[in-house]
Parts: structure tokens; C-alpha cells; sequence
DNA sequence: CATATCGTCAACCATCCGGTTGAATATGGC
DNA sequence: GCCATATTCAACCGGATGGTTGACGATATG
């Protein structure tokens, strides 16, 4: 699984996983405050934060026994671009999807995603 | 696995799942031709495809002896919307964020109290 | 009818995933 | 030094996943 395609999508197919981001968007966190909602353990949210690590969807950084969790909404933008190729979905908030195609044009677009199959 | 993003971004982890995507961008194909390039079995992909169609990514039409598979690229709608809204977001209003996600994708997460955060 | 093609089904296998528990490793406070 | 807190590690477990193979039903075609 050493496509970053790969790790982002499947960090994204966990319901936990994505309500952990939500709750990033607010704030940074401590490892044991993102865990306190979960009726899971400590050690699988755990777990669960070190898959997001990997997919590049958030930072760790160790403050004294803290361990504080930060999102890195730039992650998504690979994943995002990739799934942009497929059609043009209207988006509920047009203005927001324009400024955040614009943004997306700075990059190397996937200029066609279909031509290459190098997923 | 019902919420339907849990769907939908799984089956978007496997790279041979978005290669078929990629090709169905181009056209609709047969099962058999969805195959070909690919260096697996065609039962293998026979389910690759039946993940994509449970998510909704595309949808599968038998005429005579043929099964002709289609792509259904509002399917990402719901993801691409929930990914959106990382980018677009950040940091700028959080609330707006929140709200915004309670109401686009009101679906329970796996637990439930990180379920207002609507996964 | 006989035969080839299209696609799925069923059983099987190895591996991955999400969770648990209990011990271990920091670090901070008294 | 001693104890509590924060976090990970290691071993384990059940179930999902991605692949294989061989048999099968259904549909074209000669």
C-alpha cells in the first residue's frame, strides 16, 4: 500500500477515522481528548491516529507526555483532484468549489485521468 | 459498512477499483474488457466491479450475454462534498464547517457520541 | 444440436483490519 | 523517590478483503 491514493482513501473509509478529522477541524488535540468520545479503547484510537499519520491527514507532535494532533487538510488535496476527474459535480457551496478548483490549478493536474492508468 | 461514504472510500483504496474507474471514464465496457488489462482473473475482477457497483460508483446493464458497465460519477458527489469541505474551510469558519457537515451528511457514525459530528 | 463465450458462484487461502487486553515507557507533580 | 498521567507496544482474536481455481448457467453461433 505504498500509494498515497491508496492510504488516503482507506484512512477515509472509516467512519471513526473521519469523525476524528471532523473533530480536528476545531482544534488540535491530545491523543487521550480525541479518544475520550470513542467507547473504543485508548490504545485503538490509538491506532486509528497513526493510519491518519501515515496517510499524510494529520501531524503528531510530542509536547512533554503530550502527544498533540494536528489536521493537514493539504492531504486531501491528491485524493480530492483525483475524484474532480470524474465528473463535474455541482457543488452545494459553488463560490467555495471555484475558490478550491483554483487553488487546485496550481498543481500538476491530472491533465487526463483516464489516459494513464498509473493509479 | 452501510454509511454509504464508508463505501464509496473503500472501494476508492484499491488501485485496481480506481484503474477501472479511469477506464470507464473513456467509455462503457464489458466485463470481459474491464478484465483485459489487468493481469488477474476475471472473477477477480468480476468482484472489483461488484464493489463499485454496491458503493454506487457504477452501475451494471446484462444485454444478451454481455454485462455492460457504467460509470456513475455522482456517486463521488457525497465524498467529494465531505472532502470539499476540508480544503475549503480551513480555518476560516469552523461553525459554518460544522454545521454544514450536520446537515449535508446527517448519517450516525459507528458510535454515539461522535455521531453529532456526523460523520 | 453442439460448442464456444460471458460472467458468476462456491470453496478455499493468505493477509489485512479493527478491536481487545495487559505490560511497558515516558513524563510531570508532590 | 514515588505515584499518577499520557501514550504506545505486543500478543491475540474474529471477521473482512483480495486473490485463486473449477464448476456452472445462460446466451450466441455454426
Amino acid at each position: 500500500m505504498s500509494n498515497p491514493l491508496d492510504q488516503v482513501f482507506s484512512a477515509l473509509a472509516d467512519p471513526t477515522r473521519r469523525a476524528i478529522l471532523a473533530m480536528l477541524l476545531e482544534d488540535d488535540m491530545a491523543v487521550t481528548d480525541v479518544a475520550e468520545p470513542f467507547s473504543m479503547s485508548l490504545a485503538a484510537v490509538s491506532k486509528h491516529l497513526c493510519v491518519l499519520a501515515e496517510a499524510g491527514l494529520i501531524t503528531q507532535e510530542k509536547r512533554g507526555r503530550v502527544k498533540w494532533c494536528k489536521l493537514e487538510p493539504d492531504a486531501l488535496r491528491a485524493a480530492s483532484v483525483w475524484m474532480q476527474g470524474f465528473g463535474q459535480f455541482e457543488a452545494v457551496d459553488l463560490d467555495g468549489l471555484e475558490r478550491f478548483l483554483a487553488a487546485e490549478l496550481d498543481d500538476p493536474g491530472p491533465d487526463d485521468p483516464a489516459s494513464s492508468l498509473s493509479v
